[in-house]
DNA sequence: GTCTATAGACCGATAGAC
DNA sequence: GTCTATCGGTCTATAGAC
């Protein structure tokens, strides 16, 4: 097993609080811009405290990112099992976003931060991947373009408007993805 | 003036040789990653050299953004004077977006870049800007939300298809962002 | 098992000699 | 206009205290 577990619900795991407050650094700030020096010092720890738990910082990143990755991969699954029809993989793709907003609008300021720890091997993947669930896999040039309108538009009207009221905005921005997908 | 000015073609000026291979380097790489000291080397210089040039990296960073932001600052000049058709003006904001890709690659991989001396202010501006410009001032949610799908959308098809042939490329991708706006 | 102390390598940036 | 030298900051690594 990896460190101590309280049987309470208390939070004095040190891994645990190292992730919780570089998620909410790393959301504020971005990835580039947080130091390791900064998320010691809000924990009243050194520096090096840090890398007995995350061996780099990269893998602290990963760690951050983790249930973003194993949201969408799960979102991916769904789709891929159950086909459900293009409005409703839409809806639940916005609702993904929607739910991991400070993390992606992190990513969004230095993308670079995905290729931390094996998180790259995954988003990799998801570009290739979403075209063949809306779009079938051996889709024409025009449906891989239409496509990325679709998804790449849809993501970003979450982190845009964040003032909107959540229910309005999925349905006028899906609406306009569906447009843009054609169907 | 600034520096010395061949009469012939010739660059021998300093500053643009470390304005050609910063471009080449940033766009190979990104911002963050490339390092003045990589630069330098490159030029057979050391790096202090380059602060004679430039007092800060963010005004190198800029000044390699610049032609970008001058073309964008200039569709934008055309569009508002002669409110083209939506067509026209996605199929030339298209043309930009296309024209300056590599420099935009290396923007998407670390927008932080965007703040780099008073590109900022420029950039800043832009999104507000392009709304109005296709959707008018007095725009509802609606219309500014499929703006916004319709724009986004439209710009990352370039880098995300850059084997595609340009003129069907531009032609699928204007045509998925006009269904977004619905017009 | 958990953390501190310390040091190395690299980064952007500056000061001053030539 | 370019150099050497140096500064403070960053990530990273290791030795060792408790």
């Amino acid at each position: 097993m990896d460190h101590e577990q309280r049987t309470d619900g208390r939070t004095t795991d040190m891994r645990e609080r190292i992730v919780d407050v570089a998620t909410e650094r790393f959301a504020a700030k971005g990835f580039a811009a947080t130091s390791l020096q900064d998320i010691a010092d809000r924990l009243g720890v050194t520096k090096a405290a840090l890398y007995y738990h995350f061996r780099r910082k990269d893998d602290l990143i990963a760690e951050v990112l983790a249930p973003m990755v194993v949201d969408v991969e799960d979102w991916f699954r769904r789709v891929e099992e159950r086909h459900p029809p293009p409005r409703e993989a839409l809806e639940s793709y916005f609702e993904v976003v929607q739910r991991h907003g400070a993390v992606l609008a992190a990513i969004a300021r230095d993308p670079a931060a995905l290729e931390a720890g094996d998180t790259a091997v995954h988003v990799a993947r998801w570009g290739q991947r979403v075209q063949t669930v809306l779009a079938g896999a051996d889709a024409t040039l025009e449906e891989r373009v239409c496509t990325t309108v679709a998804i790449v538009g849809l993501a970003r009207t979450v982190s845009l408007f964040p003032d909107a009221e959540v229910d309005e905005l999925r349905r006028i921005a899906v609406d306009a993805a569906l447009r843009a997908l054609r169907v």
